[in-house]
DNA sequence: AGCACGCCGACT
DNA sequence: GTCGGCGTGCTC
């Protein structure tokens, strides 16, 4: 049994006179005591307004006051708002995030009212219907042809807004209007609320493969136990999870439950979109930050009172205000996205764990390339492992081969080997489809003066300037900084003595212009993807075959299915390799793997080709010999060895601000007070990767804890007692992910 | 986070 | 003489 559906039932109600406590979206962390107005009854989770200070603000009814503060001081909650209450899962669930990320629960609740309006009464829209007069004062209105249209319209009709009524008509709104002037209509408020279609789950789904099915069947099964559990699905890309959990979504429906479904860059996922359409007979809720004010409204609401039964989001959808959740599914679980880097900290597939843990409902999470943390979890019997060894339909794994780049003696401003080129000629000779993958946006990842030697490099972060020719300019890649293309050296005022260091994708494209004149490219990289819709145009381009090569970045590397893609060039696979980053094998592994998966999903056999300096790197014979475990079993072992995550817990401090003196002393600070414990070791200060960004210093702390010990009430035991500088800010990252 | 109060420089 | 810079302090 699911506890979203019973809160409040319970709940006493708080009568006049009495104190609530009130948590507001605010990043104190305090829960503040309101007094209960006469004739007011609340419960826990109301949205209410209260006064604060000198402003109005709305938030929640969190229980019962503290009542700490003198009565005296009391301000009264000013009025209930028209929304449902939030419920009682969602509130513990606000509460443990914010103890496990070290914010405050205010901080925690902005991110899950984060639609300002949705809490209001909704606005209607206006509408026009005929004014309920007598003959002769409609004789007196002026008629015309367009004006008898238009009441024509709205003779027996509903009442219709004057685009609606317009349309109709055949006549601009400016028509309606005039008639409204002249008192021949009468304009009301409508309140429309957008009807979200039930999904169709009686209509079977595709015909499953054995395996499939076997998968489908075990996550049905845990569905209808309605009870907490952690599933991993772990399939190779084209062996069908997303037609395999879509049985498990169909049976949460079924079961009268919501569905949430988060995936790491919805921005992408129109593919995904279609798919459940085609499944399900509706489209789902989305949520992600490209929704307009009235669909953010529109669907909060919905998902709030239950008319949503699907939602499918980027990371946010999981503070949505569920009605009944009763399932979710992680798709792309290792993917580095679902990490928040700002402001509150946390990890989006950790903190759906959580969700499905409070919420007592199953949890799906979905990989090709699952993070070691899933498998060490499926290894210690924490969850349940799902596989799909094989590719669904008949299609076969693509065919792999390492080109060896030290053997290649490329000319410095040639990124394609021989090999390479050879295989694109002979996709594109057969009519087919090939991917070149560069992780690498813009034109040259670095610009110099071939005079003085000076590069460009952005003011605010330690980073170079990456220059854009498609732009004509350089850009920072971390703080937005960009600037037009310099003639002349900023240092030493050589003229047009500038020289671009290594390639970016569009470089890239420029290469492959050179040698293949014919051929219709497309680049796809965050700077050509910005939203929904120009993501969802090129796709629809590769799937009618107007584009024969697709350069891209790892935006490509994403879930998506060209069956006439059959070659997929990795131009440099050693990219994700540099650096000391605990996770960089596994990061480049994952990500060569999501992007050799791209290739061959049809009929056809696919060939993927990675260029690499290092084809020893363990990373490098993985993906050449097509075997994961050992790789993965290596990876888990080093791990273990040095009591790294999931065998150790991690805890990131980033001291952060515009002085670096100050910044400085605030380390010193840290340093002095830092946690003497058996089991707790402090490594740092270190400046940060980025050891400016955007204007601020940073310096960033590591604290190593071994398993079985609270790193967070060592942490903030450490930060209570650290002297505190000003206009430094202290962040904290638990289980940090990347070390940037 | 906001927003107000409060104490020092360039404008009507 | 005032408008306004942002430093610091409070919000039940």
């Amino acid at each position: 049994m699911n506890s979203d559906s019973l809160q409040n039932t319970l709940d006493p109600a708080f009568t006049g006179g009495s104190r609530v406590g009130v948590l507001l979206p605010v990043p104190l962390g305090k829960v503040y005591d309101y007094l209960v107005g006469q004739g007011q009854s609340l419960h826990a989770g109301d949205f209410v307004r209260v006064p604060f200070g000198p402003r109005k603000l709305v938030g929640v009814v969190w229980g019962a006051g503290a009542g700490d503060v003198a009565e005296a001081k009391l301000k009264s909650v000013s009025a209930k708002l028209p929304a449902p209450p939030m419920a009682e899962v969602t509130r513990k669930f606000i509460d443990w995030l914010a103890a496990y990320t070290l914010s405050t629960q205010g901080q925690v609740l902005k991110m899950a009212m984060s639609v300002e309006d949705a809490l209001e009464d909704p606005r209607g829209v206006k509408v026009f219907q005929i004014a309920d007069l007598d003959a002769d004062h409609h004789a007196n209105v002026k008629m015309t042809k367009t004006r008898e249209r238009v009441l024509d319209v709205l003779r027996g009709s509903p009442p219709m807004t004057a685009s609606e009524i317009a349309l109709a008509a055949g006549c601009s709104p400016a028509v309606v209007t005039g008639l409204y002037k002249a008192g021949a209509l009468v304009e009301a408020s409508q309140v429309r609320e957008r009807t979200w279609a039930a999904p169709d789950v009686a209509s079977a789904g595709p015909v499953l493969s054995d395996a499939q099915a076997r998968a489908a069947h075990d996550l049905v099964a845990r569905v209808q136990a309605g009870a907490f559990v952690g599933l991993l699905l772990d399939g190779v890309p084209g062996s069908g999870k997303t037609e395999v959990y879509f049985e498990a979504v169909a049976e949460a429906l079924r079961e009268g439950k919501q569905v949430l479904v988060l995936l790491p860059e919805i921005a992408l996922g129109s593919q995904w979109l279609a798919r459940f359409e085609k499944r399900f007979g509706v489209k789902p809720a989305e949520w992600h930050s490209d929704l307009g004010q009235r669909e953010r409204r529109e669907t909060w609401r919905a998902v709030a009172d239950g008319r949503a039964r699907v939602v499918v989001g980027a990371r946010s959808a999981l503070f949505l205000p569920f009605h009944d959740l009763g399932l979710i599914v992680v798709d792309e679980e290792h993917d580095p996205a679902f990490k928040q880097e700002e402001g509150v900290i946390y990890s989006a597939r950790d903190m759906a764990v959580v969700r499905a843990h409070l919420g007592n409902f199953p949890i799906c999470l979905v990989s090709a390339t699952p993070s070691l943390e899933s498998v060490v979890n499926v290894e210690a019997g924490k969850y349940q492992l799902l596989h799909l060894p094989e590719r669904h339909g008949g299609a076969v794994l693509p065919e792999l081969d390492l080109i060896d780049m030290r053997l290649e003696k490329l000319p410095a401003t040639r990124w394609l080997s021989g090999t390479l080129e050879q295989a694109l000629r002979d996709t594109f000779a057969a009519g087919e489809q090939a991917m070149l993958f560069l992780n690498r946006r813009g034109y040259a990842p670095l610009t110099l003066c071939r005079t003085c030697g000076h590069r460009l490099a952005c003011p605010n972060c330690s980073a170079w300037l990456v220059e854009h020719r498609v732009r004509g300019r350089l850009q920072c890649h971390h703080c937005g900084h960009n600037i037009p293309l310099p003639d002349k050296c900023p240092n030493c005022n050589a003229e047009y003595s500038f020289h671009a260091c290594g390639p970016g994708v569009e470089r890239l494209a420029e290469e492959v212009m050179g040698i293949f004149p014919e051929v219709r490219f497309a680049l796809a990289s965050s700077d050509t993807l910005s939203g929904p819709r120009a993501a969802a145009d090129l796709i629809g381009r590769i799937e009618r075959h107007e584009v024969d090569l697709i350069i891209g970045t790892q935006i490509v590397a994403k879930g998506y299915h060209f069956p006439l893609l059959t070659l997929v060039g990795v131009v440099d696979g050693d990219l994700g390799l540099a650096g000391g980053d605990l996770r960089a094998a596994e990061r480049t592994y994952q990500l060569l793997y999501q992007v050799a998966g791209r290739a061959g999903r049809g009929d056809k056999p696919g060939r993927v080709l990675v260029q690499t300096y290092l084809p020893d790197h363990p990373v490098m014979q993985a993906m050449a010999s097509g075997v994961r475990d050992t790789f993965v079993a290596e990876e888990i072992r080093a791990r273990q060895e040095l009591a790294m995550p999931p065998f150790g817990r991690l805890v990131a401090l980033i001291v952060s601000g515009k002085i670096e003196s100050a910044v400085d002393a605030q380390a010193s600070a840290l340093v002095r007070s830092s946690p003497r414990y058996e089991g707790v070791r402090v490594l740092g200060p270190a400046p940060a990767p980025l050891a400016l960004l955007r204007g601020r210093h940073r310096r960033r702390f590591l604290m190593k804890v071994k398993p079985g010990l609270p790193p967070q009430a060592i942490v903030r035991e450490w930060l209570e007692r650290t002297q505190k500088e000003k206009g430094v800010r202290i962040q904290v990252d638990v289980d940090p992910q990347s070390f940037l």
